[in-house]
DNA sequence: ACTATTAAATAGACGGTGTCAATATGGGTT
DNA sequence: AACCCATATTGACACCGTCTATTTAATAGT
Protein backbone atom coordinates (compact mmCIF):
# COMPACT_ATOMS: atom_id res chain seq x y z
CA UNK A 1 0.00 0.00 0.00
CA UNK A 2 1.80 2.69 -1.24
CA UNK A 3 0.95 5.82 0.88
CA UNK A 4 1.92 8.68 -1.59
CA UNK A 5 -1.26 7.93 -4.36
CA UNK A 6 -3.09 6.01 -1.56
CA UNK A 7 -6.95 7.84 -2.79
CA UNK A 8 -8.95 9.99 -4.27
CA UNK A 9 -6.64 13.40 -3.83
CA UNK A 10 -3.10 12.22 -3.10
CA UNK A 11 -2.01 12.86 -0.30
CA UNK A 12 -4.60 15.00 1.58
CA UNK A 13 -2.94 14.97 5.28
CA UNK A 14 0.38 17.15 3.29
CA UNK A 15 -1.85 19.97 1.38
CA UNK A 16 -3.85 19.83 4.64
CA UNK A 17 -0.63 20.32 6.81
CA UNK A 18 1.09 22.87 4.47
CA UNK A 19 -2.84 24.93 3.96
CA UNK A 20 -2.63 24.70 8.25
CA UNK A 21 1.08 26.64 8.34
CA UNK A 22 -0.20 28.96 4.91
CA UNK A 23 -3.15 30.14 7.55
CA UNK A 24 -1.51 30.30 10.57
CA UNK A 25 1.10 32.42 9.13
CA UNK A 26 -1.33 34.93 7.35
CA UNK A 27 -4.13 35.04 10.01
CA UNK A 28 -3.22 33.86 12.91
CA UNK A 29 -4.24 30.45 15.05
CA UNK A 30 -7.60 31.65 14.79
CA UNK A 31 -7.36 31.69 11.12
CA UNK A 32 -6.41 27.80 11.11
CA UNK A 33 -10.25 26.32 11.33
CA UNK A 34 -10.70 22.77 10.20
CA UNK A 35 -13.16 24.00 7.56
CA UNK A 36 -11.04 26.85 6.07
CA UNK A 37 -8.35 23.85 5.77
CA UNK A 38 -11.28 21.91 3.97
CA UNK A 39 -11.90 24.80 1.85
CA UNK A 40 -8.53 25.35 1.02
CA UNK A 41 -8.03 22.40 -0.28
CA UNK A 42 -10.86 22.18 -1.89
CA UNK A 43 -12.21 19.21 -0.02
CA UNK A 44 -15.32 18.88 2.22
CA UNK A 45 -15.99 20.33 6.05
CA UNK A 46 -15.27 16.20 7.23
CA UNK A 47 -12.86 15.02 5.12
CA UNK A 48 -9.40 16.37 7.25
CA UNK A 49 -10.93 14.31 10.46
CA UNK A 50 -9.41 11.35 8.38
CA UNK A 51 -6.19 13.04 8.63
CA UNK A 52 -6.20 14.81 11.69
CA UNK A 53 -8.51 13.45 14.74
CA UNK A 54 -9.40 17.27 15.72
CA UNK A 55 -8.07 20.57 15.64
CA UNK A 56 -6.03 19.70 18.89
CA UNK A 57 -3.99 17.31 16.80
CA UNK A 58 -3.81 19.31 13.75
CA UNK A 59 -2.14 22.24 15.85
CA UNK A 60 -0.06 19.55 18.00
CA UNK A 61 1.25 18.17 14.64
CA UNK A 62 1.67 22.12 13.69
CA UNK A 63 3.57 23.07 16.83
CA UNK A 64 5.76 19.45 16.19
CA UNK A 65 7.44 20.68 13.41
CA UNK A 66 8.30 23.68 14.26
CA UNK A 67 10.01 22.45 17.39
CA UNK A 68 12.04 20.53 15.19
CA UNK A 69 12.74 23.38 13.15
CA UNK A 70 14.43 24.80 16.18
CA UNK A 71 16.08 21.88 17.25
CA UNK A 72 17.90 21.03 14.37
CA UNK A 73 18.67 25.12 13.90
CA UNK A 74 19.90 25.07 17.41
CA UNK A 75 22.24 21.92 16.98
CA UNK A 76 23.70 23.56 13.41
CA UNK A 77 24.19 26.61 15.25
CA UNK A 78 26.23 24.31 17.70
CA UNK A 79 28.07 22.87 15.34
CA UNK A 80 29.14 26.01 13.64
CA UNK A 81 29.61 28.20 16.78
CA UNK A 82 33.17 29.17 17.51
CA UNK A 83 35.08 28.60 20.74
CA UNK A 84 33.95 31.46 22.60
CA UNK A 85 33.10 30.70 26.31
CA UNK A 86 29.88 31.16 26.24
CA UNK A 87 29.12 30.67 22.31
CA UNK A 88 26.35 29.58 23.14
CA UNK A 89 24.30 32.63 24.65
CA UNK A 90 24.21 34.21 20.89
CA UNK A 91 23.92 30.11 19.21
CA UNK A 92 20.41 29.50 21.65
CA UNK A 93 19.29 33.32 21.34
CA UNK A 94 19.71 33.72 17.31
CA UNK A 95 17.56 30.76 16.92
CA UNK A 96 14.61 31.36 19.15
CA UNK A 97 14.42 35.17 18.03
CA UNK A 98 15.09 34.90 14.60
CA UNK A 99 12.18 32.28 14.11
CA UNK A 100 9.85 34.16 16.41
CA UNK A 101 10.12 37.19 14.27
CA UNK A 102 10.07 36.02 10.95
CA UNK A 103 6.58 33.51 12.35
CA UNK A 104 5.31 35.56 14.64
CA UNK A 105 2.28 33.78 14.27
CA UNK A 106 3.59 29.75 14.71
CA UNK A 107 5.99 30.96 17.74
CA UNK A 108 3.18 32.04 19.85
CA UNK A 109 1.77 28.93 18.82
CA UNK A 110 4.51 27.17 20.00
CA UNK A 111 3.15 28.05 23.73
CA UNK A 112 -0.34 27.83 23.15
CA UNK A 113 -0.61 24.89 26.12
CA UNK A 114 -3.88 25.34 25.66
CA UNK A 115 -4.88 24.72 22.51
CA UNK A 116 -1.96 21.64 21.38
CA UNK A 117 -1.62 18.09 23.25
CA UNK A 118 0.96 18.03 25.78
CA UNK A 119 0.99 14.35 26.90
CA UNK A 120 1.83 14.28 23.44
CA UNK A 121 5.04 12.04 23.67
CA UNK A 122 6.64 13.45 20.80
CA UNK A 123 6.47 16.37 21.86
CA UNK A 124 7.86 16.12 25.16
CA UNK A 125 10.40 14.62 23.84
CA UNK A 126 11.86 17.38 21.47
CA UNK A 127 11.18 20.05 23.99
CA UNK A 128 13.53 17.79 26.21
CA UNK A 129 15.91 17.76 24.06
CA UNK A 130 16.07 21.33 23.55
CA UNK A 131 16.57 22.04 26.83
CA UNK A 132 18.91 19.41 27.17
CA UNK A 133 21.11 20.79 24.67
CA UNK A 134 20.78 24.31 26.82
CA UNK A 135 21.50 22.36 29.64
CA UNK A 136 24.77 20.91 28.49
CA UNK A 137 26.20 24.16 26.54
CA UNK A 138 25.33 25.58 29.66
CA UNK A 139 27.40 22.80 31.88
CA UNK A 140 30.14 22.62 29.47
CA UNK A 141 30.60 26.81 29.39
CA UNK A 142 30.24 27.53 32.75
CA UNK A 143 31.50 24.28 34.20
CA UNK A 144 32.46 25.53 37.94
CA UNK A 145 29.03 28.04 38.34
CA UNK A 146 28.01 28.95 41.32
CA UNK A 147 24.43 29.11 39.54
CA UNK A 148 22.45 25.92 39.23
CA UNK A 149 22.91 24.92 36.19
CA UNK A 150 18.78 24.44 35.53
CA UNK A 151 18.23 27.94 37.24
CA UNK A 152 20.76 29.75 34.66
CA UNK A 153 18.97 27.85 31.55
CA UNK A 154 15.34 28.78 33.28
CA UNK A 155 16.24 32.37 33.11
CA UNK A 156 18.30 32.43 30.02
CA UNK A 157 14.94 30.88 27.80
CA UNK A 158 12.79 32.41 30.54
CA UNK A 159 14.36 35.79 29.29
CA UNK A 160 14.30 35.30 25.95
CA UNK A 161 10.97 33.88 25.56
CA UNK A 162 9.21 36.58 27.75
CA UNK A 163 11.06 38.84 25.40
CA UNK A 164 9.58 37.66 22.26
CA UNK A 165 6.24 37.24 23.65
CA UNK A 166 5.58 40.89 25.03
CA UNK A 167 6.96 41.97 21.59
CA UNK A 168 5.11 39.73 19.45
CA UNK A 169 1.45 40.04 21.03
CA UNK A 170 1.43 43.94 20.76
CA UNK A 171 1.60 44.34 24.33
CA UNK A 172 5.24 46.02 24.36
CA UNK A 173 5.76 48.37 21.50
CA UNK A 174 8.51 50.61 22.04
CA UNK A 175 8.93 53.20 19.61
CA UNK A 176 12.34 52.77 18.99
CA UNK A 177 13.43 49.05 20.77
CA UNK A 178 17.54 50.04 20.21
CA UNK A 179 20.02 50.79 22.63
CA UNK A 180 22.90 52.61 21.19
CA UNK A 181 22.35 51.65 17.76
CA UNK A 182 21.53 48.13 18.18
CA UNK A 183 18.54 46.17 18.31
CA UNK A 184 16.95 45.54 21.95
CA UNK A 185 17.20 41.73 22.00
CA UNK A 186 21.29 41.89 20.94
CA UNK A 187 21.21 43.95 24.25
CA UNK A 188 19.51 41.30 26.00
CA UNK A 189 21.89 38.61 25.20
CA UNK A 190 25.18 40.32 26.07
CA UNK A 191 23.70 41.39 29.17
CA UNK A 192 23.11 37.84 30.54
CA UNK A 193 26.61 37.33 28.90
CA UNK A 194 28.44 39.00 31.49
CA UNK A 195 25.94 37.71 33.76
CA UNK A 196 27.50 34.63 33.66
CA UNK A 197 31.11 35.70 33.29
CA UNK A 198 30.75 37.97 36.21
CA UNK A 199 29.41 35.03 37.78
CA UNK A 200 32.07 33.48 39.34
CA UNK A 201 32.80 36.39 41.66
CA UNK B 1 -30.60 60.37 36.63
CA UNK B 2 -28.81 58.39 39.00
CA UNK B 3 -26.32 55.40 38.31
CA UNK B 4 -27.04 53.49 40.80
CA UNK B 5 -30.74 52.36 40.39
CA UNK B 6 -30.56 53.41 36.67
CA UNK B 7 -33.14 50.64 35.13
CA UNK B 8 -34.35 47.10 35.04
CA UNK B 9 -31.81 45.45 36.55
CA UNK B 10 -29.89 48.07 38.84
CA UNK B 11 -26.78 47.95 37.44
CA UNK B 12 -25.93 45.44 34.74
CA UNK B 13 -22.70 46.41 34.20
CA UNK B 14 -20.93 45.47 37.34
CA UNK B 15 -22.66 41.91 37.53
CA UNK B 16 -21.68 41.37 34.35
CA UNK B 17 -17.80 42.47 34.87
CA UNK B 18 -17.96 40.34 37.89
CA UNK B 19 -19.19 36.97 35.91
CA UNK B 20 -16.59 37.45 33.31
CA UNK B 21 -14.12 37.63 36.04
CA UNK B 22 -15.30 34.06 37.50
CA UNK B 23 -15.99 32.63 34.58
CA UNK B 24 -12.33 33.65 33.67
CA UNK B 25 -11.18 32.25 37.14
CA UNK B 26 -13.04 28.88 36.35
CA UNK B 27 -12.49 28.31 32.92
CA UNK B 28 -9.99 30.44 31.15
CA UNK B 29 -10.84 33.20 28.39
CA UNK B 30 -12.67 30.94 26.11
CA UNK B 31 -15.32 30.52 29.03
CA UNK B 32 -15.59 33.97 28.86
CA UNK B 33 -18.21 34.04 26.36
CA UNK B 34 -20.98 37.20 25.99
CA UNK B 35 -23.87 34.63 26.26
CA UNK B 36 -22.28 32.77 29.13
CA UNK B 37 -22.07 36.12 30.57
CA UNK B 38 -25.78 36.48 29.71
CA UNK B 39 -26.87 33.23 31.47
CA UNK B 40 -24.77 34.17 34.25
CA UNK B 41 -26.31 37.16 35.03
CA UNK B 42 -30.37 36.12 34.29
CA UNK B 43 -30.11 38.00 31.10
CA UNK B 44 -30.62 37.75 27.21
CA UNK B 45 -27.71 37.18 25.16
CA UNK B 46 -28.32 40.59 23.45
CA UNK B 47 -28.14 42.28 26.86
CA UNK B 48 -24.19 42.56 27.59
CA UNK B 49 -24.12 44.39 24.58
CA UNK B 50 -25.16 47.67 25.69
CA UNK B 51 -22.50 47.62 28.18
CA UNK B 52 -19.87 46.56 26.32
CA UNK B 53 -19.54 47.03 22.86
CA UNK B 54 -17.88 43.34 21.62
CA UNK B 55 -16.44 40.72 23.29
CA UNK B 56 -13.14 42.78 23.15
CA UNK B 57 -14.65 45.58 25.02
CA UNK B 58 -15.01 43.40 27.33
CA UNK B 59 -12.47 41.68 27.73
CA UNK B 60 -9.95 44.80 27.64
CA UNK B 61 -12.11 46.18 30.83
CA UNK B 62 -11.02 42.86 32.33
CA UNK B 63 -6.93 43.78 31.43
CA UNK B 64 -7.45 47.06 32.62
CA UNK B 65 -8.81 46.07 36.15
CA UNK B 66 -6.05 43.75 36.79
CA UNK B 67 -3.08 46.13 35.42
CA UNK B 68 -4.59 48.39 38.09
CA UNK B 69 -4.98 45.60 41.17
CA UNK B 70 -0.54 44.86 39.93
CA UNK B 71 0.25 48.61 40.05
CA UNK B 72 -1.67 48.97 43.36
CA UNK B 73 0.14 45.91 44.28
CA UNK B 74 3.78 47.07 43.07
CA UNK B 75 3.34 50.73 44.78
CA UNK B 76 2.44 49.28 48.13
CA UNK B 77 5.39 46.98 48.12
CA UNK B 78 7.52 49.60 47.16
CA UNK B 79 6.79 52.37 49.83
CA UNK B 80 7.04 49.32 52.34
CA UNK B 81 10.06 47.99 50.95
CA UNK B 82 13.31 47.67 53.10
CA UNK B 83 16.20 50.08 52.01
CA UNK B 84 17.74 47.07 50.04
CA UNK B 85 19.78 48.42 47.14
CA UNK B 86 18.20 45.78 45.00
CA UNK B 87 14.67 45.53 47.13
CA UNK B 88 13.11 46.63 43.75
CA UNK B 89 13.26 43.36 42.38
CA UNK B 90 11.76 41.31 44.83
CA UNK B 91 9.13 43.77 45.37
CA UNK B 92 8.51 43.80 41.05
CA UNK B 93 9.24 40.06 41.35
CA UNK B 94 6.64 39.11 43.50
CA UNK B 95 3.57 41.25 42.53
CA UNK B 96 4.00 39.52 39.40
CA UNK B 97 4.57 36.16 39.88
CA UNK B 98 1.97 36.18 43.02
CA UNK B 99 -0.49 37.32 40.78
CA UNK B 100 0.45 34.98 38.14
CA UNK B 101 0.08 31.43 40.28
CA UNK B 102 -2.54 33.16 41.50
CA UNK B 103 -4.61 33.87 39.12
CA UNK B 104 -3.34 32.09 36.05
CA UNK B 105 -5.89 32.55 33.44
CA UNK B 106 -6.01 36.31 34.50
CA UNK B 107 -2.18 37.03 33.71
CA UNK B 108 -2.39 34.84 30.45
CA UNK B 109 -5.03 37.33 29.63
CA UNK B 110 -2.93 40.26 30.28
CA UNK B 111 -0.78 39.26 27.27
CA UNK B 112 -3.62 38.22 24.58
CA UNK B 113 -3.10 40.90 22.46
CA UNK B 114 -5.11 39.34 19.58
CA UNK B 115 -8.18 39.70 22.40
CA UNK B 116 -8.07 43.13 23.43
CA UNK B 117 -8.13 46.62 22.46
CA UNK B 118 -4.54 47.51 22.29
CA UNK B 119 -5.02 51.35 21.10
CA UNK B 120 -7.17 51.45 24.77
CA UNK B 121 -5.75 54.95 26.01
CA UNK B 122 -5.90 54.16 29.66
CA UNK B 123 -4.67 50.59 29.01
CA UNK B 124 -1.26 52.23 27.42
CA UNK B 125 -1.13 54.23 30.13
CA UNK B 126 -1.28 51.82 33.04
CA UNK B 127 1.23 49.63 31.40
CA UNK B 128 3.69 52.57 31.37
CA UNK B 129 3.09 53.62 34.85
CA UNK B 130 3.89 50.35 35.86
CA UNK B 131 6.83 50.34 33.06
CA UNK B 132 8.25 53.80 34.32
CA UNK B 133 8.06 52.89 38.53
CA UNK B 134 10.38 49.91 37.55
CA UNK B 135 12.97 52.43 35.66
CA UNK B 136 12.84 54.61 38.14
CA UNK B 137 13.53 51.95 40.91
CA UNK B 138 16.40 51.00 38.34
CA UNK B 139 17.70 53.95 38.29
CA UNK B 140 17.70 54.84 41.68
CA UNK B 141 19.64 51.19 42.70
CA UNK B 142 21.83 51.02 40.11
CA UNK B 143 22.34 54.66 39.28
CA UNK B 144 26.21 54.21 37.54
CA UNK B 145 25.12 51.64 35.51
CA UNK B 146 26.99 50.23 32.99
CA UNK B 147 23.82 48.85 31.54
CA UNK B 148 21.36 50.42 29.86
CA UNK B 149 18.34 51.20 32.26
CA UNK B 150 16.13 50.52 29.74
CA UNK B 151 17.79 47.27 28.92
CA UNK B 152 17.93 46.26 32.42
CA UNK B 153 14.21 46.59 32.67
CA UNK B 154 13.14 44.88 29.46
CA UNK B 155 15.53 41.73 30.99
CA UNK B 156 14.13 41.72 34.10
CA UNK B 157 10.57 41.88 32.76
CA UNK B 158 11.43 39.68 30.30
CA UNK B 159 12.26 37.00 32.41
CA UNK B 160 9.40 37.28 35.16
CA UNK B 161 7.25 37.26 32.56
CA UNK B 162 8.69 34.27 30.51
CA UNK B 163 8.84 32.09 33.46
CA UNK B 164 5.40 32.60 34.31
CA UNK B 165 4.28 32.10 30.72
CA UNK B 166 5.84 28.87 30.39
CA UNK B 167 4.59 27.48 33.78
CA UNK B 168 1.27 28.95 33.48
CA UNK B 169 0.96 27.53 29.73
CA UNK B 170 1.68 24.05 30.71
CA UNK B 171 4.46 23.90 28.45
CA UNK B 172 7.22 23.91 30.64
CA UNK B 173 6.51 21.59 33.79
CA UNK B 174 9.62 20.54 35.81
CA UNK B 175 8.55 17.45 38.03
CA UNK B 176 10.47 19.09 40.82
CA UNK B 177 10.89 22.75 40.12
CA UNK B 178 13.03 23.34 43.11
CA UNK B 179 16.92 24.36 43.75
CA UNK B 180 18.39 23.35 46.81
CA UNK B 181 14.84 23.64 48.72
CA UNK B 182 14.01 27.00 47.04
CA UNK B 183 11.29 27.40 44.55
CA UNK B 184 12.88 28.31 41.14
CA UNK B 185 11.34 31.91 41.26
CA UNK B 186 13.01 32.66 44.21
CA UNK B 187 16.68 31.36 42.42
CA UNK B 188 15.86 33.39 39.64
CA UNK B 189 15.47 36.50 41.55
CA UNK B 190 18.34 35.93 43.44
CA UNK B 191 20.23 35.41 39.66
CA UNK B 192 18.78 38.52 38.75
CA UNK B 193 20.12 40.30 41.90
CA UNK B 194 23.63 38.85 41.66
CA UNK B 195 24.06 40.37 37.98
CA UNK B 196 22.69 44.14 39.08
CA UNK B 197 25.69 43.74 41.83
CA UNK B 198 28.07 42.25 40.13
CA UNK B 199 27.85 44.49 36.90
CA UNK B 200 30.17 47.18 38.14
CA UNK B 201 32.96 45.46 37.52
C1' DA C 1 -11.62 -11.66 -12.24
C1' DC C 2 -15.02 -11.00 -8.82
C1' DT C 3 -16.20 -10.05 -4.29
C1' DA C 4 -15.54 -8.42 0.41
C1' DT C 5 -13.44 -5.29 3.28
C1' DT C 6 -11.82 -1.11 4.68
C1' DA C 7 -10.12 3.58 4.34
C1' DA C 8 -11.49 8.09 2.64
C1' DA C 9 -14.61 11.58 1.37
C1' DT C 10 -19.38 13.54 1.38
C1' DA C 11 -23.55 15.63 3.21
C1' DG C 12 -26.31 16.91 6.87
C1' DA C 13 -27.27 17.87 11.55
C1' DC C 14 -26.55 19.78 16.38
C1' DG C 15 -25.16 22.98 19.69
C1' DG C 16 -22.19 26.64 20.40
C1' DT C 17 -20.23 31.32 19.37
C1' DG C 18 -20.28 36.87 18.11
C1' DT C 19 -22.78 40.26 16.15
C1' DC C 20 -26.43 42.68 13.94
C1' DA C 21 -31.46 44.40 13.20
C1' DA C 22 -36.02 44.97 14.67
C1' DT C 23 -38.95 45.19 18.48
C1' DA C 24 -40.64 45.80 23.11
C1' DT C 25 -40.25 47.94 27.72
C1' DG C 26 -39.89 51.10 31.20
C1' DG C 27 -37.86 55.48 33.76
C1' DG C 28 -37.29 60.26 33.61
C1' DT C 29 -38.38 64.61 31.55
C1' DT C 30 -41.13 67.96 29.51
C1' DA D 1 -50.25 62.73 29.78
C1' DA D 2 -47.01 62.40 26.13
C1' DC D 3 -42.58 61.83 24.81
C1' DC D 4 -37.81 60.33 24.51
C1' DC D 5 -34.23 57.30 24.95
C1' DA D 6 -31.46 54.03 27.27
C1' DT D 7 -32.08 49.32 28.11
C1' DA D 8 -33.59 44.61 27.30
C1' DT D 9 -35.62 40.98 24.29
C1' DT D 10 -36.00 38.19 20.31
C1' DG D 11 -34.65 36.35 16.16
C1' DA D 12 -31.60 35.94 12.45
C1' DC D 13 -27.07 35.15 10.08
C1' DA D 14 -22.63 33.25 9.36
C1' DC D 15 -19.27 31.00 11.32
C1' DC D 16 -17.11 27.15 14.17
C1' DG D 17 -16.00 21.86 15.88
C1' DT D 18 -17.74 17.59 15.91
C1' DC D 19 -20.78 13.71 15.29
C1' DT D 20 -23.68 10.73 12.32
C1' DA D 21 -24.97 8.21 8.35
C1' DT D 22 -23.92 7.40 3.58
C1' DT D 23 -21.38 7.01 -0.56
C1' DT D 24 -17.17 6.27 -2.96
C1' DA D 25 -12.92 4.07 -4.23
C1' DA D 26 -8.80 1.35 -3.46
C1' DT D 27 -7.15 -2.76 -1.76
C1' DA D 28 -7.12 -7.75 -0.28
C1' DG D 29 -8.76 -12.48 -0.55
C1' DT D 30 -10.52 -16.15 -2.85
Amino acid sequence: MSKETSFHHGDLKRVLFDAALKLLDRDGVDGVTIRALAREAGVSHGAPVNHYRDREALLTALVKRQFETILKSVEEGLSAATAAPNAWIEVFGKALLDFGFQYPHRYKLLWRGDLIDLQDNDLSKLMDQIYDQLCDEIERSVPEAEFDRDTVAVAFWSMIHGYLDMRLSGMFVPLDDKVSGKPRDVALLELFKMLVSHGKS
